[in-house]
DNA sequence: GCAAATTAATGATTTATTCAAG
DNA sequence: CTTGAATAAATCATTAATTTGC
């Protein structure tokens, strides 16, 4: 079994031991805590657009904001991480409005008018909860770089390896609409 | 039981009106427009896990989603089809979304193009794997420097987070570093 | 003024998704 | 269907700000 709680690591917390004595003799392991100049160069290539850095490019933000203080690659790419991440949850804060959470229904099955129905949704898709609505994201043109994006129609094979037996029911159960000629030409 | 035909929704020759719904309000019935319900539902879906659905999960979405709207199995299909793809889409052409600027980097599916140093640093830093290992880490197989083996970065999560030599900077105190004006371009 | 106490920021970890490969 | 790579989201934990009582 590996259920990773019954380890006794004590991963979690505690890790760094201080040693006791806070304040004294220096080199306290416990995070990193950028200068200002650190922060005021990451925030410039934040703002500048990099998002999210390439091994490459944290290697050298580092290099080089090491002259200003102790840092590490990792503290860069946590930085970039958290940025990131805050300043999305920022713009969310203040953009919370949207239509989004209607919260309508989803899940309703019973209902009124006695729906044919019949079959149960939750059943359908057990589903317990509705996790994320779907982040809008809009992906930026940004030119081209190579990109060979030719080869992945191979899924679609797959998919339409399904789509064969899909529509082999054809509406055998209760179909109400027509026959539903759905001509599969694109197979 | 109800045809779906006389329900109030949609009727295919008719002006097909959205049942309050915000967008596109002129369309034609040529071709299937869900309501908002349905999209949302079809997206929760699919945020759930559903990237497939079997014939008889396509009859019963589509079955309940007639209740909001006009609706066939093949729009239930197409749609997961669509939605998986454009997904997947919008993934490949831009890892890294959101946000305001532009964002510039590629990472993410390279193509196998010998792109240039991916991110590894998940793997590097957030050591998911070594849950219940610890004790010895091997965090930098990138090297940087020839010396980084023989480190061992032990307990890289319970000791001390300084361990990191993957820039043996170490730390130039007394520096009387130039300006070091770091100009963004350097990446 | 000063520290202890409390709160706000934010660095560091863990968890959950996603797509794609095998 | 399983697994790998790579996040992003959520969370934990520690440091800095600040508030407060003296």
């Amino acid at each position: 079994m590996d259920e990773r709680s019954m380890s006794g690591f004590c991963i979690r917390s505690g890790s760094c031991v201080r040693s006791g004595s806070t304040t004294t003799t220096g080199t306290k392991c416990g995070r990193w805590n950028p200068t200002n100049e650190q922060v005021k160069v990451l925030t410039e290539l934040f703002s500048s657009g990099l998002r999210t850095p390439s091994t490459d490019q944290i290697q050298k933000i580092s290099t080089q904001l090491s002259f200003y203080g102790k840092i590490e690659s990792k503290n860069v790419f946590y930085w970039f991480q958290n940025h990131k991440a805050r300043e999305r949850q920022k713009r969310r804060r203040k953009a919370s409005n949207s239509d989004d959470d209607d919260d309508n229904n989803i899940r309703r099955e019973n209902t009124t008018s006695g729906n044919s129905s019949s079959q149960n949704f939750s059943q359908l898709y057990q589903v317990s909860e509705p996790k994320r609505v779907i982040e809008t994201l809009e992906l930026f043109p940004l030119n081209s770089f190579g990109e060979s994006g030719s080869k992945n129609l191979r899924n679609y094979t797959n998919e339409c390896r399904d789509n064969n037996n899909m529509f082999s029911y054809t509406m055998r159960e209760q179909m109400d609409h027509p026959p539903l000629d759905l001509c599969l030409s694109f197979m």
